[in-house]
DNA sequence: GTGTATGCAAACTGTTTGCATGGAC
DNA sequence: GTCCATGCAAACAGTTTGCATACAC
């Protein structure tokens, strides 16, 4: 495996066994994870990382743009590691696993939409939750018993 | 004025001068508004009021759907009374002033949107920010200028 | 060698809880 | 009269910061 371009992941930033390990371990993470969960598996691999380095790693990994915050559980933020990049997208959210994929844009910019219509709209936020198809399919499983 | 509806607003709660107080500053708000804001105006208008009054009634006041969690700013909940109702729908929030407004759904239940495909989505969460006509109004003014 | 990243612990912010008292119904 | 809501302060969780040390470059 190529590391999951692990490499650049903290700009011009120096590259410790610490920040290699959280990004890593951050790569290596099946889907959305809120900054705990991270800690805690991270701690897990080396008990002796401390949290305040991991939440300092993880601020350095959002503003280069190598992790994103996708959506929140509780009022948690999820994090993910994104593949798509700075090209405007959003994410699906699996409930069960936490999986996360990015999907296409599903927002109609319909100039004329009842309300808004008087408001300037310069971003918004969507993040569609549900269950992914592994997790889909366990639950009709479930349902059928 | 028809105090907004403030009456119904706890539900079968009871209603204190301190509840009562809150509904109606939280109903005079222009807009959004983050949980201390409430707590600073309630108590600008009265002192005594505790902050942990002022907690417990906001969850009162959302779990009886008379206010929303409307957004985010900077990581603090956003909320507002919305006249909308129970009925699906989602929010314009005004960056400026912070003003909400409710709007249809602009999202687009194409069943063959690409990642989200194998997903089976359950619900969204969906949030536009702009500018209102006045505050977009004043900007332009100002870009002029 | 220089300067950044770390670990630890303390500080801090926002929120919740326990408990005795006051007030709504 | 009963029970809920309040105020206060302490507890709490999550996050950030200060500082001396270790380490990447």
């Amino acid at each position: 495996m190529h590391e999951s371009g692990v490499e650049g992941a903290y700009g011009s930033g120096r590259m410790s066994r610490q920040r290699l390990l959280i990004a890593r371990v951050a790569a290596s993470m099946p889907g959305a994870f809120t900054i705990d969960a991270l800690c805690s598996a991270v701690r897990e691999n080396d008990g002796s990382t401390g949290v305040a380095t991991v939440y300092r790693a993880v601020a350095v990994l959002l503003t280069e743009g190598w992790l994103e915050r996708v959506g929140e559980r509780d009022g948690h933020a999820l994090l993910a590691r994104c593949p798509v990049g700075p090209r405007h997208h959003h994410h699906v959210v699996c409930d069960e696993c936490g999986r996360v994929e990015a999907t296409e844009c599903p927002v109609v910019e319909a100039p004329g939409h009842a309300t808004s219509a008087s408001f300037v709209i310069t971003r918004h936020e969507v993040t569609l939750y549900g269950l992914c198809p592994q997790c889909a399919a366990e639950a009709s499983a479930e349902g059928v018993r």
